[in-house]
DNA sequence: CCGACTTTGTGCGCGCGTTCACAAGCGCGT
DNA sequence: ACGCGCTTGTGAACGCGCGCACAAAGTCGG
């Protein structure tokens, strides 16, 4: 990368540039192995090192990084702890966000205690749930709480990521709910289509999508068995 | 679609090339908005309905539809019933598949119980854990059993897909155990990469990545906010 | 029977992401 | 000081998927 020949000292330039969607994606895979590496004691990781941690292309992983700026030495390869800084910077995880999660049913319950949400930068704000006999209920160190009471929560801490865990038929009101408290980050667990405002995000993980597509695999690998005997 | 001018009277002759990986990753989503449609008692569909129920783009639809073979009417639209059934012909969900679940911690306890298994076409044959003391337990109708017994449950049903949701550490030996059992699909929520031969399919959900992501957007929406009022 | 309207199926261009391949750069041994 | 080997950063080609736009094909009313 072009560095000018300017009096520029500072550190290499982060580029201002957006950073492709495929790459954020991967970031966070990356920030994983370098965390391993450098709980192992790596000081410096190759491209390829770091892309075999991650189980990807190395060049795939020098063109995400090169995203990010010129970190790299040549011949050497990466300083972990300054990538792990860098890629936790570009994530935004050297801030803290609250996230609330809304569904204290079975999924909600392990989401409460998985341990993805205390990675440093996110944190639990609340626990919210609409059945009364759920309140009060305590769970990884924390009381649900009715979910009329999120926008006291949200007064409390500001809250911009939400969780929905609910029921896929009350998934839309939820979510309309935390739009309005100003949720602007949005991951839906509920089988369902939600739609949201243009300044929303929205990302779902759907489990039944998952195990479908995994089926349509073993459909075909047993057609294509089926034709090779044939054969 | 071009049928030929031979003596083909069958059904309207699926499209034997391969589908697209994308394509199939969305036939799902609408076979979930069918079976909600044929609920409703609709009895035939536009691909703009079924685009808006889906929450995707009605070219998209049609052309995804297409790579199944002609089904639809001009004019009118797809009969939800036949679109239905060929869906699942091709995702295979018309024939059984058994699915062993392995790791009943608090998210496979919520796996376990969850709806998307009992879609018609998948059904759990195990669920394993290697702990003695969750050996016995019983969980949505099933037994614990320790997963040593893999190899006697695969004797009795064939299983082909595995679902992992063990800590990361037992991952990849779990991982192991089943593709020598014969498993050939496999879905994973540890947060690990897991090697596997050529002829498995692994595919992986990560929570905590999923935050990550949304972190990042919050990041980028709370820097182009302060840019903004800069200027 | 015909014409207007609706909807499918698809050809095409475009943009994104992946991958290859290589020059530039850095450390190290001599 | 200097060349050698290793690794990064990136230009370029390729392939895939998306979405537009339209012709073909069907329905429906008159």
């Amino acid at each position: 990368m072009k560095q000018g020949t300017a009096t520029q000292v500072a550190a290499p330039s982060r580029r201002c540039g957006t950073i492709p969607e495929a790459t954020v994606a991967r970031l966070p895979l990356y920030l994983r192995a370098l965390h391993a590496l450098a709980e192992g004691g790596r000081e410096t990781v190759s491209s390829q090192a770091l892309a075999a941690a991650a189980g990807v292309n190395s060049a795939k992983v020098r063109k995400d990084l090169s995203h990010l700026g010129s970190y790299g030495t040549r011949g050497v390869g990466y300083d972990v702890s300054t990538l792990v800084h860098e890629v936790s910077l570009e994530l935004g995880l050297t801030q803290h966000w609250a996230v609330v999660l809304v569904g204290i049913g079975n999924l909600g319950r392990a989401l409460a205690g998985y341990g993805g949400f205390a990675t440093r930068g996110l944190s639990i704000a609340a626990l919210l749930d609409a059945d009364p006999g759920r309140v009060g209920e305590c769970i990884a160190g924390l009381a649900v709480r009715h979910i009329d009471e999120l926008g006291d929560v949200v007064r409390d801490t500001p809250v911009s990521i939400g969780v929905i865990a609910t029921p896929a038929v009350a998934a839309q009101e939820v979510c309309d709910r935390l739009v309005r408290a100003g949720v602007t980050s949005i991951l839906n667990f509920a089988p369902t289509v939600l739609v949201v405002p243009a300044h929303v995000d929205l990302r779902k993980v759907d489990l039944s999508i998952e195990l479908q597509i995994l089926s349509f695999h073993e459909h075909r690998k047993a057609a294509r068995h089926a034709s090779e005997l044939l054969a």
